[in-house]
RNA sequence: GGAGAGGUGGCCGAGCUGGUUGAAGGCGCUCGCCUGCUAAGCGAGUGUGGGGGUUAUACCUCACCGAGGGUUCGAAUCCCUCCCUCUCCGCCA
């Protein structure tokens, strides 16, 4: 949501964010609106001002006055007039809210200028490529061969593009859960969360995700609830409709939950093995600051996502997304992309943001810089610390060995039992 | 699922036999006084959002007491629907 005031002062800078993000709405209408609503909302104002004014005689006089039967027809006359206008005002006021939650972010200065993901600007790499005496295999036939990943069986349990892990594959995942949430927590200093793993609307407008990607969501008929597409839309709607005290913020919180995604339209598209699911595990990174450290904040939360990877040995890169990649409720975006040596392709695994105050506008989450001042908006900034299935893929393809088995990096084994190899044996 | 209680300002909490109550009181916070310092004490101020107005203040005005409807000249207060919280009973992983 953009503060109507900005769209009135700055027009200009609005309809270039529209066009850039490639939404269809139009500034000139919701103008157009704001005008004709206002001018009906002003002349309720000043109808209800009449309205108090007698009632208020009629107060003072218990009703005993000698016009009372005249006051009491006059107001009975305007409200007639106040509804007239109300009953008016309706569609506007409808199509006016509507269009606010339609249109998108504006892009910060700082973002690239483009069209679409080809002009996205690599900002560095880290760590090399890994080097093999043989051909790598893909992780979905490593999956098989050491019976980590059966996605001929998953499909009977949920249909196509699901993930069933099993034994050592099972194991992975929890034990990256846990050296995820151990990082965060105990290095980075987030306060962990277990949330509701489904969403009302209302969440689900709050950051963003509605109304736009509707068709991209999974939703329970009755009562209606979203099942999440991101820890995003939990861990953002905590503080809803609250006034922050600046002395907890920096707020740093963190998640893991399980993501669910219809990907409509992406089927035949890099859809292999645990390249696309329509359910996958991620720890969350999200953090409410204050406007004015908020670009610090974004820099901080890319760097703590990035110390995973670091740490389980992963190459990567880091993507600054150009104006026409960037999603809808985003001022600014890094992506992370791991190397993944078997299919020979980077894999987004992060998408660290900062949506500066426009999910706080639509949730309300306020703080008050010092006291007696009234309160303002904070800014929102979230990235996954990480994804999971493409963490696994990167993992099994970067780390094989001619015997067939798959090195664990230092750093997780602790959460594997101790191994040091996933051998396909149990 | 059944029965009952309740949802009021940053927080707690009155009001709820309808009328100048945007809302007592307290806490917190801000400013001032007092005091070797701190604490205590004393005084004043302090909800949110919108519109009009001003160079900017001042000022004027509207809405908001969980949400949405209704009754009425007038509703935090009465009626209806829905949501949520708590207590008890039942059921259940």
């Amino acid at each position: 949501m953009l503060d109507l005031r900005r769209i009135r002062e700055e027009p200009d800078l609005i309809r270039e964010a529209v066009r850039a993000k490639h939404v269809d709405v139009s500034v000139e209408r919701i103008l157009a609106l704001d005008q004709e609503v206002r001018k009906a909302a002003f002349e309720i104002d000043q109808l209800r001002a009449e309205k108090n004014k007698l009632s208020g005689m009629l107060a003072k006089s218990r009703g005993q006055a000698a016009d009372a039967p005249q006051m009491r027809e006059r107001v009975r006359g305007i409200n007639a007039a106040i509804k007239q206008i109300e009953d008016e005002l309706k569609p506007p006021k409808e199509e006016l809210h509507d269009l606010l939650l339609w249109l998108p972010n504006v892009p910060h200065v700082s973002v690239p200028v483009g069209g679409g993901p080809g002009e996205n600007v690599v900002d560095r790499t880290w760590g090399e490529k890994p080097e093999f005496s043989f051909d790598p295999a893909p992780h979905w036939d490593l999956g098989s061969a050491l019976s980590l990943l059966d996605q001929e069986r998953a499909a009977k349990l949920a249909g196509s593009n699901f993930s069933l892990y099993s034994g050592h594959g099972a194991l992975l995942v929890r034990g990256l859960i846990n050296f995820m949430l151990d990082l965060h927590t105990r290095e980075h200093g987030y306060t962990e969360y277990w949330p509701p793993f489904l969403a009302t609307r209302q969440a689900m407008v709050g950051t963003g995700q509605l109304p736009k990607l509707e068709d991209d969501m999974y939703v329970c008929v009755s009562p209606e609830l979203f099942l999440i597409p991101t820890g995003e839309v939990p861990l953002t709607n905590i503080f809803r409709g609250e006034i922050l005290r600046s002395d907890q913020l920096p707020l740093r919180l963190v998640a893991f939950t399980s993501c669910f995604r219809r990907e409509a339209g992406a089927y035949g598209k890099d859809t292999r093995g645990l390249n696309r699911v329509h359910q996958f595990g991620k720890v969350e990174l999200v953090r409410i600051a204050e406007p004015e450290r908020s670009y610090d904040e974004l820099e901080s939360l890319l760097a703590d996502a990035e110390e995973v990877l670091q740490l389980l040995e992963l190459p990567y890169r880091v993507l600054s997304l150009c104006t026409g990649d960037l999603s809808f409720a985003a001022a600014k975006c890094y992506d992370l992309e791991v190397w993944a040596a078997g299919q020979e392709r980077w894999l987004e695994v992060s998408s660290c943001s900062n949506f500066e105050d426009f999910q706080a506008r639509r949730t309300g989450i306020r703080y008050r810089p010092s006291s007696g001042v009234k309160p303002c908006f904070l800014h929102t900034i979230n990235g996954s610390g990480l994804a999971l299935p493409r963490v696994i893929a990167a993992l099994l393809e970067n780390n094989q060995t001619a015997e067939g088995t798959v090195a664990i990096p230092e750093a997780l084994r602790p959460y594997l039992g101790g191994r040091a190899f996933l051998t396909g044996t149990t």
